[in-house]
DNA sequence: TTAATACCTCAAGTCTGCTTGAGGTCAAGG
DNA sequence: CCTTGACCTCAAGCAGACTTGAGGTATTAA
């Protein structure tokens, strides 16, 4: 169709993406994936974008930001597309951080079974509203679920 | 200080809570806490109001946004503060879903696992990126971490 | 050749959960 | 009485992750 040597357009990449081609448009302007543009201006994706979209969609699902997901493609040597051994590397520190999370929640859930059993709920005490007793500590209320969440 | 009769000023409650005052504007405004006015048209708050945000507080430590929070409290009769029995069944109708999300980043986490092994990570095979191959029958991305938003 | 698609850019809109600011009122202490 | 400080309302702004729309160009099938 708008296949030319070897890349696709836009919305043929959108399609095998399963993504919107506005999607791929964010995307690009936030530096999450590239393309080059043919004679006529229009984008041409080298089909290993597949493979990077993917890794981005893994993440976001993980609960990862955009910001977060580009600062960890933006480490790889020359930007380029993960490789096997990259993807590696990523899955590891990205299952990290999931981690932490599935450990947080789990404690929250628990702290939950507490409190079913006796219904408390004060601002001072509940291990769930205020978890870690962070909230004397620092006074923003305790943000347990984004462990890992410390920039800006 | 501002307190009259039993009731404080959206100040004091704003402390007492840790939120700031615009926050409890925002939640009056979108139905989640209710206050009185007094003869000069302030905000004047029953105690109970703190074990509610103490409630909205915790919904949201678990994930569950403003909307679904507001949903469950206004099953409660009256549209009460929730008492002790209440609070219990809220707890667990949200360990529930707090279980459900536990359960889908742990699959999450474990498909990572064998991605480390692999490397893989097709748009059509990977069971990261397309868990329960929904892909294949709803075309609109697998949406697993949201494992109780089928409203709307 | 021409009509139908597919693309392009840039601006603005959407949704969530609040925060900030402007301009004005109310309450309490000296 | 008068000055703070606590409140009030309403409008607008912000961040994140996109989507939608308008107006215009490219490509392609017939």
């Amino acid at each position: 169709m708008m296949k030319t040597d070897n890349s696709w357009g836009v919305g043929k990449i959108a399609e095998r993406a399963g993504v919107k081609i506005s999607t791929l448009h964010y995307y690009e302007q936030q530096g999450l994936i590239s393309s080059v543009r043919n004679s006529g201006n229009q984008r041409r994706y080298k089909k290993e974008v597949l493979r990077r979209i993917g890794v981005i969609k893994a993440a976001q699902q993980l609960g990862i930001s955009l910001k977060e997901i580009k600062q960890a493609l933006d480490l790889l040597p020359n930007k380029r597309t993960p490789t096997q051994e990259d993807w590696k590397k990523l899955s590891k520190q990205w299952k990290k951080s999931l981690d932490g999370r599935i450990t947080a929640m789990t404690k929250l859930r628990d702290s939950l079974d507490g409190c079913i059993g006796c219904g408390c709920l004060s601002m001072k005490n509940c291990p769930i509203y205020n978890p870690e007793d962070k909230l004397g500590k620092n006074k923003k209320g305790a943000v347990i679920l984004s462990s890992s969440n410390d920039n800006e």
